[in-house]
RNA sequence: GGCGGUAUAGCCAAGUGGUAAGGCAGAGGACUGCAAAUCCUUUACCCCCAGUUCGAAUCUGGGUGCCGCCUCCA
């Protein structure tokens, strides 16, 4: 089947056909930069880096876009609080959040703009817009004018009275309707600020995201994603501005995508709420591959719940997935020899089916839960059929290894052990001390065979007896 | 109040109208010196009520519970 995604946009599941053929254009809202990312921003940011994994394995060039946010009312705040400059702070909270990024395994943007490196092309959106008639200039500030923009409200599936109901009204407000929202802000004493036709400011939340996005990828992008309480006002307003801006009369974005929330007691995470832990702290307390296995063992839209119980069960799962690789990779040394009796095109027959069962998971929106369900068949397969035969040909190997090392390129949640594979100082002293612990065995010296085994264990170093010998491998972490 | 999501075994979770994938945990067994890993066996009145249908976890209506957005938030 072909990929199909629910957009947003019409909540519905769509066969996605993007704007050029074989071409991607991806724009994923990234992190403001004013603090260590939680757990719940994990989300988005692995599911997405898997999307797009997926879609370059399914032969797209994928162009993919996520945005550092490194000037609003938080930043501000917080280089005031650490009394430090905000571009101090931006500088600081990239790196960790790339630190961080890259221990979960999410793979760098193909551009990660920065809204203050964007000043000009952000200033050049908003005169787009105040020409177009959908803006104006309120002593200093620049307003979108949603009166102007009857398409207003077509994300989020809400009518303007209803918005407006829930419109925060302000004393001493600038704006024509509460619903208006800041393109431009107008400089405040001891802020930041960037010279414009307007007078000296800075950018509104929004706006960045449009002024990027349309630099690197156009004005009609094929999706936009991020987490689902960012569809009002964020993606709404990026929607208008950036139509707005364009005035081609062609939507912003072709497919809208949302992912659930993360949950913590079953109540959202966030920063405002202080129940949320840091990606930092997570990745300290759990596996990397353990996180990234439960991000994607439930569909991207629904929501989950992040407990110490549902990480130690997907640490187990990850665990299973990597005794099956490490085993095979045993088997490859030990056990490769022709055998008659093995039936290699059935198997490779099965494994293709495997995979056309994960594909079919994958291109229906996506659904990773599905797909990683289907790579516990490709395991117990071949778990079973190293069971079943003492001698495996070569191609069983290659063929097993290219599949579980496919499905890893995209998920990302097996990892390696390399075990045995290691030539260094240390990978010698265990060979070592297995080698005594062998002898010991033979001469019924289990004791000192089980402290031996046990020394390893405690550094984590795990031990297995097979007919072929021991074989050894490092336990998750 | 408006909008939306969700309810499947002890836990997590997939599920396209045709008698419920997968993972974790548990129990029993094989294998092992003991383990570990693996394999075998075993575990579901699909929130409730009504309806449509030959047939519904899946569709419709009505409940109930939980969650979120409407305000900075992934």
């Amino acid at each position: 089947m072909s990929l199909e995604l629910f957009n947003d946009l019409t909540r519905k599941k769509e066969v996605f056909t993007p704007i050029k053929e074989g071409q991607v254009s991806f724009y994923s809202c990234g992190p403001t930069v004013y603090d260590y990312f939680h757990v719940g921003n994990a989300r988005p940011f692995i599911v997405f880096d898997v999307l797009r994994r997926w879609l370059e394995h399914e032969g797209y060039k994928v162009t993919f876009v996520q945005n550092f946010t490194d000037i609003d009312d938080k930043m501000i705040h917080r280089a005031h609080q650490e009394k430090i400059t905000v571009p101090e702070l931006a500088e600081r909270f990239i790196a960790e959040y790339q630190k961080d990024a890259d221990a979960l395994g999410i793979r760098r943007p193909d551009v990660a703009p920065r809204a203050t490196e964007h000043i000009d092309e952000i200033i050049h959106t908003i005169e787009k817009i105040i020409a177009n008639g959908h803006a104006y200039v309120s002593d200093g500030d620049v307003y979108f004018d949603i009166k102007s923009w009857p398409k207003y409200g077509s994300l989020c599936k809400q009518n303007l009275e209803d918005l407006e109901a829930g419109a925060r009204i302000e004393p001493g407000e600038k704006k024509k309707d509460p619903l208006d929202f800041a393109l431009w802000k107008a400089e405040k004493p001891g802020e930041p600020s960037w010279e414009s036709p307007w007078g000296k400011g800075r950018p509104g939340w929004h706006i960045e995201c449009s002024a990027m996005s349309s630099k690197y990828l156009g004005e009609n992008i094929d999706i936009h994603s991020g987490g689902v309480d960012l569809m009002f006002p964020h993606h709404e307003n990026e929607a208008a501005q950036s139509e707005a801006a364009s005035g081609n009369g062609k939507p912003f974005v072709n497919y809208w995508l949302h992912n659930g929330f993360l949950l913590i007691d079953s109540e959202k995470m966030s920063k405002s709420l202080g129940n949320f832990l840091t990606a930092r702290a997570a990745i300290e307390k759990y596996p990397p591959l353990a996180l990234r296995f439960f991000m994607l063992s439930a569909h991207y839209r629904s929501p989950i719940n992040f407990t110490p119980e549902g990480l130690e069960q997907a640490a187990a799962g990850v665990s299973r997935l990597r005794n099956c690789k490490s085993d095979l990779d045993f088997a490859a040394r030990t056990r490769k020899d022709n055998n008659a009796d093995f039936d290699i095109n059935k198997y490779l027959d099965e494994l293709k089916e495997l995979h056309k069962k994960f594909s079919d998971a994958m291109n229906d929106d996506f659904n990773t839960a599905a797909a990683m369900g289907i790579l516990f068949d490709v395991v117990y397969l071949i778990n079973t059929t190293l069971k079943e035969n003492e001698k495996l040909p070569e191609e069983f190997f290659t063929a097993s290894k290219k599949a579980l090392d496919e499905y890893d390129e995209i998920l990302g949640v097996i990892g390696s052990d390399d075990a045995e594979t290691e030539h260094d100082d240390e990978s010698a002293e265990i060979e070592k001390l297995i080698k005594e612990r062998t002898e010991a065995r033979k001469s019924k010296n289990f004791a000192r065979s089980d402290e031996i085994r046990n020394l390893l264990k405690s550094r984590g170093i795990v031990l297995e007896d097979t007919p072929q010998g021991t074989k050894w491998k490092r336990e998750l972490a």
